[in-house]
DNA sequence: AATGAATGAGGATTCATTCAT
DNA sequence: AATGAATGAATCCTCATTCAT
């Protein structure tokens, strides 16, 4: 099966089954959703499932290779040609915040996969992928004198566990908007990031 | 049930299940494993599994309350009486990233349960708790003039994200140390919320 | 459709489809092989299977009547006008078996359907027909002098019991070839059939 | 699971559910009798089935091999310490047609096993060591003078097929008895062996 | 003639839970 | 307290067959 060829009908019932399918693995968890569930919802027979995919799992993987290469290429089309190397942080913060807002099943899909043996391989690559973005920025920014002389990937680290973590912040009516929980990122890293500061008031 | 009194065996008994679930959740996920599987390896009957718990959930519920006194427990130990509201902060980064680092397994399975629907309610509570401890600091700091006016909710969260997703780092073999992270992530968030910052030099 | 008329196309894919059947069946057996396997090997679509067959199950009854229609064929062609009825006897035996060794995946496959209550019926006529020839050779034998005079049915049986299973030994690299197998079944089974023997030595 | 220790009640039930599956696949086959018949038969619920065995191909496995070892006792027990060699034989060949006919279903399920690639492995080293008996059996009467000098293996192999394909005319009720059966099986393969036949009369 | 798509019953198997002993 | 046995709904997946195009 694997890359069958598909009608345009076959690709939009496709479509369907995997935007049905994130739905529900985002509101129930990826285990207590099962095929029924997804197929009886699009309203079709069971075998389409296994017509059009190799089976639960594989769905799954190929939901979540979907999603960071969305991501990424977000971010890319964000920093552009920034020479900055803060301002390509900044930049990829906002899109990343932004991105996370607009695809919040994704993303809790995302960090459900990241906790399970079965699926974690499949993200762990990606996401190395990402962070080493960020630590190639900070070392520009290091070398600039910018920011402070500490493991590269320690600090690209903390910017992805703040922007990743205030992202989900979002999405509630009464919470703050996405770009004022950006602005607070954006300064609270860049801030943290830098230089010229003494941790305690002398 | 809920409240049976045990006797000294009963109760390692029921140490010995916790203790082997917490393990198998933590390595192979929770739905995937099974009652059968926590029973055998303990080496008992399946009966003695529903003499100890109301049922596989329950259990979990109770490792994750369980789990989340703990480190508050050991938060408040480690602040103790400090009236420096950073140095409060500090405290409990450094508490937070210890014991997650001695309690990988349980933090495994914290993290799955924050992304399902049927255990997210058990949690939420006692982090907004947490989460409430650190807004106060922050709340005082901005007080004392040592932390820009930003929402401090927001402030907190942000340092709750990179704590949790650099302890995230330790425990590889090869990676950093728990206080060379530990003192990186400190460093990040108290510089991160300084108020004599400038976004970008000037 | 049952009958329908073909164009020398559709005769070939038809013969196409037998053959990939048999092979398939015989590897694999009857019920492990889905109707796709079929199609799938061919590179045909699964409609073709339905325009030329009406089912799996009648595609089977179809190979094996053919088989044993050809079988009997080649019997009928090898004994040819031999007045002797214990060579005629032979040149069945060696017939059969040239034939066995020649069509293995039929022959895997009567012996499958042999036993199938879904099957049996088609097979049981044709070997009757077949078991029907050898017992007058016998009777004829029997009326000679040549044969023991027991129950020809049973001798008959005998003969095809000892045909059918040294045909099975056949293929092997290493093993005899069909030259060696036959002159022993042969001998093998006049001798028995013989009426002049003593079964101990006095 | 493999080697459950059972208490008696346990016992007795695995065997209900060998002699219903027994019964079964002889009566519809194999693949087409499903767990759920087996265990509807029986009158259980469809996990007992799964307490006692690993799964439907395993249940089959251990069928074989029991029927194996059963017959093969039958003929140790009936051959005994026989000096003989022919007698030997001819000993085996009754205890064998006995065997078949009393168990008839098993014989069945036999037939199909070695037919299919998944079950012949487990019934093709029994059936090796039973052959290899005879063989030794022909090859003492070779010795002797008793029997023609010919490639032993193809001797015994006809013996075998004697014997089972006369087997399964047994059981018919207007058809000949064991006894009638046997006694021409044995005269058969005895004079099919000897040393002093002519193929055709001088 | 042929195909891609769909159907949906049915198959093997698992598993949380219960219960008699 | 503990166990072996049992339950049966639910799960993933397969497959013979059909149909619109």
């Amino acid at each position: 099966m694997t890359q069958r060829p598909l009608t345009p009908r076959g690709l939009e019932r496709r479509r369907q089954l995997i935007d049905c399918a994130v739905e529900l693995f985002s509101e129930h968890g990826f285990d207590p959703t099962s095929v029924s569930d997804i197929v009886d919802r699009v309203g079709v027979g069971k075998g389409v499932f296994y017509w059009y995919f190799d089976g639960k799992e594989a769905l799954l993987r190929e939901i979540l290779v979907d999603a960071l290469q969305q991501l990424r290429r977000r971010q890319r089309e964000a920093i552009g040609g920034e020479p900055d190397p803060l301002r390509r942080i900044e930049l990829g913060i906002r899109a990343t915040m932004a991105w996370r807002l607009e695809h919040r099943p994704l993303v809790t899909i995302t960090q459900f996969a990241a906790g399970e043996r079965r699926f974690a391989p499949t993200l762990r690559q990606a996401h190395e992928v990402a962070v080493a973005d960020i630590v190639q920025h900070v070392k520009d920014a290091i070398v600039d004198g910018q920011v402070r002389d500490e493991d590269p990937m320690v600090l690209a680290q903390a910017i992805v566990g703040v922007t990743a973590h205030l992202a989900g912040l979002l999405g509630d009516e009464h919470g703050p908007t996405v770009d004022e929980v950006a602005d607070i990122a954006v300064r609270f890293c860049l801030a943290g990031l830098r230089s010229d500061t003494e941790m305690y008031d002398s």
